[in-house]
DNA sequence: CTTCAAGAGGAGCACTCGCTCCGGTTACTC
DNA sequence: GAGTAACCGGAGCGAGTGCTCCTCTTGAAG
């Protein structure tokens, strides 16, 4: 976080080029107004949504880096109305994988109720995760990015995870030491994989996924390597 | 091969940015010379030979997307000079990653023929290639890049990687059905996690390893999902 | 209906980066 | 040592991209 803000006061002249930093920022999409503030007008909470919704189809389809033209493009809107709603690209591309990252989060709590095997329920999850982020590009970028979507999400993201691997190491299927850094770190890699392989080798990444699961069974008795490390970055 | 090849008029106007078509212009580095021409002088000798040096550690730092003005800088050495021995900046990547990747093969290949143990092979190769690619950032982007570092390089490294798997499945040491490409994919994947959490999580990747070299082991007996592809992308 | 702050929009600025052009220099040949 | 082709260097071009500025428009309060 800290490491975050000394990066900071390049945006403030001119940064060329998103570099994620969700952090500094998330908390400007929803400013402090003083409720004397007069609410938006009809027609920029219209123009407001459209810019959303493109931004979310443009960033799922061609990643992060994205030229801003292309937005206010697809969403019928002037340069202009695109920043005065999002002061820096990165606010909005913050909004719109919030968005996302809940949407997805929601669906994967959903599936993981709807299930009595813990095995079950974290194959699962990570099949369905990956199944999502192999469409949105953004979403892979920002998953391994310094200050991902939200720091906050990935708390969520992190403690759901912690939930599915407790429920399967108390049912005595996982393999011992296995952390809930190791299936953060293992759901990471294999969302890089589907967006550089899936192209030329469509699907092939279930059999990636297959074979480290397997890794993961408690099948598997050797310890692994290195201490484990925490989940949270900031140190 | 023929999908890169669509892609190189572009070049000839301004790309704008590195696009890693290693194969098209992989044979334009040492360009077919009638022999009388006249040597090259000895002070380009050394300039060109300053300009990979320079390159090699820069591509390896920052990625495969450096300002070329770094190189040319760094190898101290005017832009005109680098364009004359290298037309495009890819020409020079492809020149450095080669050099890169022959040699990290070579020593994968002694570590291979000094053990017996089929198995021991196999996760030495591992541990030795994400070793050498953590170093390198422009090695790893180029792992997965489409018309990667070149495909001659690349048939060989899974030439190797296909005399590893079947020393391993003979000596009954490795599950049914996996395929060349199934550990091509793997490192490939363990790469890309290395570059983007080695700074976070130091070492963390050995664990991830291990999980999934050890789903690779024939102790697991369920089989995979999905036909096994092919491992040449031409298709 | 009038008024006017909030909103719209797009030309253009600042900066990056791949690559070229061309006047000056230098290492080889004879 | 003279001649010359090869070589050197870096200012600068053109394209891309994040963001701003400023003029014109419009929704909504009174």
């Amino acid at each position: 976080m800290l490491l975050l803000k000394v990066t900071q006061p390049e945006r403030a002249l001119r940064n060329g080029g998103c570099t994620l930093n969700a952090v500094t920022s998330a908390d400007q999409s929803t400013p402090t107004q003083p409720p004397a503030r007069r609410a938006r007008r009809a027609d920029a909470e219209r123009n407001r949504a459209a810019i959303i919704e493109a931004a979310g189809v443009v960033f799922a389809e061609q990643g992060c880096a994205v030229d801003v033209r292309e937005i206010a493009r697809r969403s019928g809107v002037g340069m202009g109305t695109l920043y005065r709603h999002f002061p820096a690209k990165d606010d909005l591309l913050v909004t719109v994988l919030e968005r996302e990252f809940t949407s997805w989060l929601t669906a994967a709590h959903e599936a993981a109720a709807a299930t009595e095997d813990p095995w079950e329920a974290l194959t699962g999850f990570f099949e369905q995760a990956l199944t999502h982020q192999a469409r949105n590009r953004a979403l892979v970028e920002s998953y391994t990015a310094t200050g991902a979507p939200s720091r906050v999400c990935a708390r969520h993201r992190d403690a759901f995870i912690d939930e599915l691997r407790t429920r399967c190491a108390d049912a005595g299927l996982l393999r011992d030491g296995v952390t809930t850094a190791d299936l953060v770190l293992l759901s990471a890699s294999l969302s890089q994989t589907i967006q550089a392989t899936d192209g030329s080798h469509p699907g092939q990444w279930r059999r990636l996924l297959r074979i480290s699961l397997d890794g993961l069974s408690s099948r598997n008795t050797e310890p692994l390597p290195e201490p484990a490390p925490h989940t949270d970055a900031e140190a």
